[in-house]
DNA sequence: ATTTATATCGAAAACGATTTCGAATTATGA
DNA sequence: TCATAATTCGAAATCGTTTTCGATATAAAT
């Protein structure tokens, strides 16, 4: 069981283990056949490169961490995929970490990715991340730093997302047009960057179609899940308040939201129109179909990435590297849960 | 930006850094109070142990390797879900790496994790995969093996399986007890295990409920997405055999068909009755609902964890160790796809 | 007072690669 | 023939830990 090392190749072809380490690495002061011995014997021999020790002078892992609030999510699925895509392209390896929505959680996670010596870190904030210093230790301990999603205004780095306050006008906006004047908004908490600018949008829309805004007809969950999201609603039918339809910043809330009408007999789209965000798996499959907003996760997933890459070309050549904002677009997705239009099968 | 090292950490104390990692890292031999003094400056300066430079000696990374088809797909994003549960308790990281279906990027995927000297692999084996080298590999290197979903038989190694063909049976059975007596299977790939377990199962039913079986009523996708599936049973309506029943072994499969009958004209379940296979997310709100088998996918990464400690511990211990194979039960869900009883309203 | 036990520390040898810088050999040119 | 250039190699330092095995110094026991 005894490992093949640099020493072992070495001494079976009488060489110095620097000559097999450089025949085995494109350096150009090797003979030929020489050359072509080592990589021959080390193939038949497996040899497999000790990366942790090649780390100790090269100081690069070609590991990368992502940080997201949760796995089991198709937006954030989707980001994995495109990082992954890119990564497997370049020959990096990624760490990928769950943060739970939580800030304590998320800080833990940095240290231990920074110990791992990961070349680049990419996060989405946790919902209640209220303080940067962990963010701040990701810079300066010479890391690169890669913000998606849910970022932070405050910390200078790449960052990848998308046109949030645009999309949630564009959503509010089209429940509008499509006949809607008391839109409910269900909104996410406070402090992250894509609650407020969407609900921004929502806001702006209002104000602009001449609509009066009414804070209580923004509902807040605890976390955008289904079961928040039927509770949230059936909270606020109670309050007999009237409205007809509701602009959702997550999908799955929506679809919680949407069961409690269904409890109530209030039907979708006739009595309100309802459309969510973030185009959600099998939304397209349901009864009614949901309207909502598509974001390119892969995309972004690809671009965060090829951001990070950028990012570290430019170091390693010592150049001075500009920090990019790469602002996604959305497309809004028309489905039957927000149109005019019925069929009248008499 | 010099790096604080155990050495620095020693200048500064004007004592040794075999004392300071020691103090570090809960060796007796040390004093109190220079135990003190040593772990607050580390703090005060932020050190950050070098986890490359401790594995030349350690052996360990802390770090394990999960090889699944796909990333965003909820089942496997449930078992990712329960092994990063378990592995955040335990201080492990997870390198996250997809196959595509690739029995040749497969192959690479080991190799990398390999050469990065993770503590443990787990995977479930792509669809084409049909030679099993790579995999005797992982365990002549002696890093740790755990199988689960897609197995391999020939491989001995720590498994976390369902009852596969027992689930097939029961959903095929379930088809027949509401009636249905000629059941279409939609089927996955030739290789897989549990696609031939799965087909096992459905064959069984139709044996022991004396229902003849018809190779022109097993349907084999290249993929079970639901596109494919709408493909093969568009294909399939159009060569007229009569049907109603359809057993898929994939929910997305089963979906994508369901599309094609709805195009057909033909009604779930009146006229066929449906029933798919992984509880796929959202499957509860579709129209009909569909019945399906549930799989435990969390519990299921979390097994696989502690399957991955049980053997590691017992290799630190070099006691003898016997694998384990790991059998979930699965949960028959029925939802309205597959009914009998229908409101008649009048 | 001498021996023995205990507490506390450190020198030095790994671990396995990369990389610098010079040495040795051979080829080329004047 | 001798000087110079090109080719090919290797010794040794380095990266930052862990761990073994003594070495002291102090305390306890005889």
């Amino acid at each position: 069981m005894s490992n093949i090392t640099l020493k072992v190749l070495a001494e079976k072809l009488n060489i110095s283990k620097t000559t097999v380490s450089k025949a085995l690495n494109g350096y150009t002061d090797i003979n030929i056949n020489t050359k072509k011995k080592v990589i021959e014997l080390a193939k038949s021999l497996n040899f497999i490169p000790n990366s942790q020790a090649a780390f100790l002078r090269t100081r690069t892992t070609k590991v990368i961490g992502v940080i997201i609030p949760h796995i089991n999510h198709p937006f954030f699925s989707n980001i994995v995929k495109g990082i992954l895509d890119s990564a497997e392209k370049k020959d990096y390896m990624v760490i990928v970490l769950k943060s739970n929505e939580s800030y304590n959680h998320e800080k833990k996670l940095i240290d231990k990715l920074l110990r791992q010596n990961v070349d680049g870190i990419f996060i989405s904030l946790a919902q209640n991340t209220y303080e940067l210093d962990h963010l701040k230790k990701i810079i300066n301990s010479n890391t690169i730093l890669i913000q998606f999603d849910k970022i932070s205004k405050l910390i200078d780095s790449s960052k990848v997302v998308i046109k949030d306050r645009e999309s949630a006008y564009k959503a509010t906006e089209h429940l509008i047009k499509n006949g809607c004047k008391n839109i409910v908004h269900i909104r996410g908490q406070l402090l992250p960057q894509i609650s407020i600018d969407r609900f921004l949008g929502y806001k702006q829309a209002l104000e602009d179609y001449g609509i009066p805004f009414d804070p209580n007809k923004v509902l807040m969950p605890n976390y955008l899940t289904d079961k928040e999201g039927f509770e949230v609603m059936n909270e606020f039918i109670s309050k007999n308040i009237k409205f007809d339809g509701i602009f959702s910043m997550a999908d799955l809330a929506l679809i919680g939201a949407m069961e409690s009408l269904k409890n109530h007999n209030i039907n979708v789209p006739d009595d309100v129109k309802t459309i969510g965000f973030g185009n959600w798996l099998l939304t397209d499959k349901l009864t009614p179909s949901l309207s909502t907003i598509s974001q390119p996760g892969v995309l972004m997933g690809k671009k965060c990435f090829s951001l990070f890459l950028k990012e570290l070309e430019s170091k390693n050549k010592k150049i001075k590297f500009e920090f990019e904002k790469i602002i996604f677009n959305t497309k809004l997705i028309e489905r039957e849960s927000s149109t005019i239009i019925q069929n009248n099968p008499s």
